[in-house]
DNA sequence: AATGAAAATGAACGTGATTTTCAATTTCAT
DNA sequence: ATGAAATTGAAAATCACGTTCATTTTCATT
């Protein structure tokens, strides 16, 4: 069986909070742990009801947030209006390519200790933070590059 | 008068765009540079509406837009689905309290310039970026650790 | 000052993502 | 097996924002 770890990570947060176990929510889980990346709840959606032809947006959406209460999945908001969920891991940040759209992780200590350096500056304390760099990732960059008017 | 230099800019923007100099327009100018921080469309609306009653949201939207454009003002996206608008200045990034709302701005050239250099490493030229910090400001800060459970 | 074409306004309606409502169904401790 | 509590899903509501379009304003030209 897949995802035995999370599986189970999301059967104890059921008990803990006396909710059910219910086929949707195993089936979601399932779908977005299988996805790679950032999935918007449209993609889970679509993928859900291959399996499940009945399923409902509505639970759809109602189970990405309780993956995101149960601390398996996490909520990203990059430059447009829609939500997209990640497999909740470690802090790190993104670098988003405006024109094809790839999302490409990376992470990087001394940007982090400069951060709190910062906050402390400022009094606060850090709980999260966002980082993200646009731009064009390396094709698209070529293809902008040519694309573009040559200098005379 | 007040605002005078950003006022001048927007007739130069309207002049060179066959766009025309309302009362409307000049009334959110002056609110939004009146206001301080990181305004939201709402904000800026109910405000006017007290010169203006009959001003409509869509003037509003609108004519943010066009701030926008005219490079008075500029668009940003923090944790909620509001688009709050911040008179346009150098790239600085966000410090946010999550309690109180509180934004406070900071610049940091030695992340700007690792910035550039993560990029490249992954064949990525950055056009902009996005920093915040989240978390909680000095006050709330305080708050929340005299309101929380103290340890045994 | 009057004209009129182009632009702006605002009320109502549309949209797209997400949430709420609620009657019908499912889960699970007993 | 039972039933109280939780869940589901379809439809309607919401929320921020965009579009439409008939009416009003602006402003260069008379």
């Amino acid at each position: 069986m897949p995802h035995e770890v999370e599986r189970r990570t999301l059967t104890r947060y059921l008990e803990e909070h006396s909710l059910k176990q219910t086929k949707q929510r195993d089936a979601i889980l399932d779908i977005f742990l299988g996805a790679t990346g950032h999935v918007t709840s449209e993609e889970i959606f679509n993928r859900v009801r291959k399996k499940h032809p009945n399923i409902g947006y509505t639970t759809v959406y109602r189970t990405m947030k309780l993956l995101c209460d149960a601390g398996l999945a996490s909520e990203r908001h990059f430059d447009d209006a829609i939500t997209r969920y990640e497999i909740a891991h470690e802090h790190h940040d993104h670098l988003v390519c405006l024109r094809c759209g790839k999302i490409v992780e990376f992470e990087c200590a001394m940007i982090e200790s400069t951060q709190n350096e910062i906050a402390a500056r400022y009094g606060f304390r850090v709980l999260r933070h966002r980082h993200e760099l646009y731009g064009h990732c390396g094709n698209c960059r070529d293809e902008v590059d040519l694309g573009g008017r040559t200098p005379s």
